[in-house]
DNA sequence: AATCATTTCCAAAGCGCTTTGGACATCTTT
DNA sequence: AAAGATGTCCAAAGCGCTTTGGAAATGATT
C-alpha cells in the first residue's frame, strides 16, 4: 500500500492524504480522522527511501564501530552505548546504522556513508589522542558527536566524556590513601583517548605525593580478560609486586582476580583493585555489596545522552557544538583495602 | 555531486554515466574509463534513496536486537554476531540497521522496518519455543534468517543454529563419566529456543544414565554473572550440594567461579564446571590451556554464516528455506575433574 | 550503393513521497 | 451584493537514480 493507493482509495489527492497524515493544519479534521484510520487499517507506512528523497533526510544515524584487526575484538561497551542510542532514537524516528570497521579505516566509511546520503549524522567512536577524523568530518559537514575526545583536536566539537583523568586520579588518590605506594596501571591502549587521560590522572595522583612513576607498573593493551590475567600474573610473580592495581575495564579486572585468587591472595586484603566499570548490563558489579571499588559511569546513559546531542545538532546546525563531561563516582567495594605493611616500604 | 552533475560534467547522458558506473555492457570502454575517473575525482556516491526508490531494493538488512526490560540487559553476543555479520554485509554492499526493541515489542519493529521499506531482509535473535514472529514474516513475505530454531514451528524456514541439545548432552556425559552424579544446570531463560533445548540434552543425558533429574538442580534465569554467583552460592550451601555445574554462559560461569572459590573450594578439583563458550572476541577462554571445559561454538562465526545465508536467501528467493547446524566443540580445559567420593554418593 | 546488424549513446518515464502555487467553496465584512 | 478572508482541497513539479525504447553512427554484408 502506497501513497497513491491509499488516496484514491479514499477518493482523495495524495496531497491531501500526506498532510492529513504529517500532521499540517490545512486539513479538515474529520478528513484527517478518516485518513488516519485508513492508514492505520491498510497498515500503511511511508516508504523510507522515497519520503527521505522528497525531504533530503535519510532519517537514520550512523554508528562507525572500530574493530582491532589484530584481535578481532569488538569492544564490549558498544553494546550497552548502543542500547542507550537506541532508546533515543526510536523515540524520535530515527533508525541505527552500524558499520563495523577494521582500525584505521574507518574515514572510508565516513565518506561513503554520507556521501550516499544513508545518514544525517554520526557518533565518533573510540578518538584517538589526534583523531584526523573530527577535522574530516568538519569539512564534510556532517553533524557528529564524539564518544570521548581527541586531545590534540583544538577546534571546537561536539563531544560527551567521561572525566577519566578525574576518576582515575581520585582512585589513585584513593589507593595512595590506604598507604599503597606501588600501584600498578592495567591500562587499555594508550593510542586510544581516554586511556591516556587515565593515564594523566594516575601519573598526576602519583606525582602529587612525591611517588615517582615506575614504567614496569605502567601497561598498556587491549581490554581483554587474557591481558588482565597475564599481566599480573607476570607482576606478582616479579620482585617489587605491587599491591594494589588500577584497572581499565570490569572484564580486564576480572582476569586480574583470577591471577590474584590464583596464588591464594584475596583481593582487598592483600592486593587491592579498582577498576573502572561502564555499568555493563550483564555484569552489573553488584548494587548492594560490590566486588570491585570502581569508577563508574554508566556506558548506557553515555549513549542516550550522544544521541540526544546529536539529535538537537541535526535540528540546530549552527549552535555551537555542545560538551558534556560525565563525573564518574567512585565506589567502594570490597576490593581494595589497606596496604599491607611490609619492610620494602 | 549528484549524477546529472557529473554527466554534464563529462558531456555524457546521466543514462551512459549510470551505466558506465554499473557495469552495462552497451559502453565504450574508453567512455567507461573517463566516467569511472571522473565519478572518483569528484568523490562522487550515488544516493542511496534515490537508487534504493529506483531499484526497489535497500540494499540494507534489519537485525532487531532483544532487550530484556527487567534487566536493561543486551544479550553480549549480539556484538560479536554482529561483527560477523557485518563482515559478510560490508562485503557485499549492504549495510546493517540495528533496532534495539523491548522484550515482546519485536513484531512490531519488523513490520515498520518491512513497510517502510528500509531494508531488504531480516535477522531474527532469540527465537522462543514458539515463536509467532516466523509465521508473520512468511506472512509479509520478507527473506529472513532465524539465528536459533522455534521447536514448535512446522514450516520450514531459514535457520542457522548450534546443536544446543547434543552439545550439552555431551558435556552431561563427559561430567557422568566422571562420576558426578549431582549435577546443576544453571541455564539461560527457558522460554528461549536454545536453553530449552540445552536443558532437553541434560535431561536425556542423565535419563540414559539412570540418574533422575532433580528439579533443585534446575535453573533458568537471564546470564548476567550475579545470577550465576547467586544461584552456586545457594546451591553449595544446602544441603546435597552438586558436584558439577553446566552453566549456559562464559558470563555466568564467571559469577558460578566466584561463588565457588570464595568457599575455599577449587573447580576441577572439588567442583566442576563446564560452561557454553560464544566464543567472544574480549574473553577468550585460552587456547593453550581454557580456564573452563567448554562447549565451544563461535557465534561470530554463526554471524557470518547467517548473513551469508540471508544475502543468497534475498538473491534467490524462491529456493527452500536453508537451514545450517553447527556443532559445538567439547573442549577439555582446568574447571573440570572427576568427582569427589563422598559417603552421600 | 543499399541494407542490415552492432555499437554507442540519449530522452523521458517512473520509483513514492513532499511541497509549491493555486482553485474553489464558504463565510465575513462593508 | 460585492469584495475580501478563510478553510479545504488538488495538480504538478521535483528529489536522484534506473531503465525502457529508441536514435544515430559505425561497420559488415550483399
Amino acid at each position: 500500500m502506497n501513497l497513491r493507493e491509499l488516496a484514491q482509495n479514499l477518493g482523495l489527492s495524495q496531497t491531501t492524504v500526506s498532510r492529513a497524515l504529517n500532521g499540517y493544519p490545512e486539513v479538515n479534521e474529520a478528513t484527517r480522522a478518516r485518513v488516519v484510520q485508513a492508514a492505520e487499517q491498510h497498515n500503511y507506512r511511508p516508504n523510507t527511501r522515497a519520503k527521505g528523497l522528497a525531504t533530503g533526510r535519510a532519517m537514520a544515524i550512523g554508528h562507525v564501530i572500530p574493530m582491532s584487526k589484530q584481535h578481532e575484538m569488538v569492544n564490549p561497551v558498544f553494546g550497552d552505548f548502543i542500547a542507550g542510542a537506541g532508546e533515543t532514537y526510536s523515540r524520535n524516528g530515527y533508525d541505527m546504522v552500524l558499520s563495523l570497521v577494521e582500525d584505521g579505516q574507518e574515514e572510508k566509511t565516513y565518506r561513503d556513508l554520507r556521501g550516499k546520503g544513508a545518514v544525517d549524522g554520526l557518533i565518533v567512536h573510540g578518538p584517538k589522542s589526534g583523531d584526523a577524523r573530527i577535522a574530516m568530518l568538519d569539512d564534510l559537514g556532517v553533524p557528529f558527536v564524539v564518544h570521548g575526545r581527541a586531545s590534540s583536536v583544538t577546534t571546537p566539537y561536539a563531544w560527551l566524556d567521561v572525566n577519566n583523568r578525574k576518576a582515575f586520579q581520585r582512585a589513585t588518590d584513593f589507593l595512595l590513601d590506604l598507604g599503597h605506594r606501588r600501584i600498578a596501571l592495567i591500562n587499555g591502549l594508550e593510542e586510544l583517548d581516554f586511556a591516556s587521560r587515565r593515564r594523566a590522572g594516575y601519573e598526576e595522583a602519583l606525582t602529587a605525593r612525591g611517588v615517582t612513576v615506575n614504567p614496569a607498573y605502567l601497561h598498556s593493551e587491549e581490554m581483554t580478560e587474557r591481558y588482565g590475567y597475564d599481566t599480573v600474573c607476570r607482576l606478582l610473580d616479579s620482585d617489587a609486586a605491587p599491591t594494589a592495581f588500577l584497572v581499565s575495564s570490569m572484564i580486564t579486572a576480572i582476569g586480574v582476580r583470577r591471577a590474584i585468587e590464583e596464588r591464594g591472595l584475596r583481593m582487598g586484603r592483600d592486593i587491592s583493585v579498582i577498576t573502572h566499570d561502564d555499568a555493563l548490563s550483564y555484569f552489573k558489579n553488584g548494587e548492594d555489596a560490590p566486588i570491585f571499588t570502581a569508577t563508574c559511569s554508566s556506558v548506557r546513559e553515555a549513549g542516550r545522552q550522544a544521541a540526544k546531542m546529536l539529535l538537537e545538532r541535526i535540528a540546530h546546525p549552527h549552535l555551537p557544538p555542545p560538551n558534556r563531561l560525565l563525573e564518574a563516582q567512585l565506589v567502594v567495594g570490597g576490593s581494595t583495602g589497606p596496604a599491607p605493611t611490609s619492610r620494602t616500604d
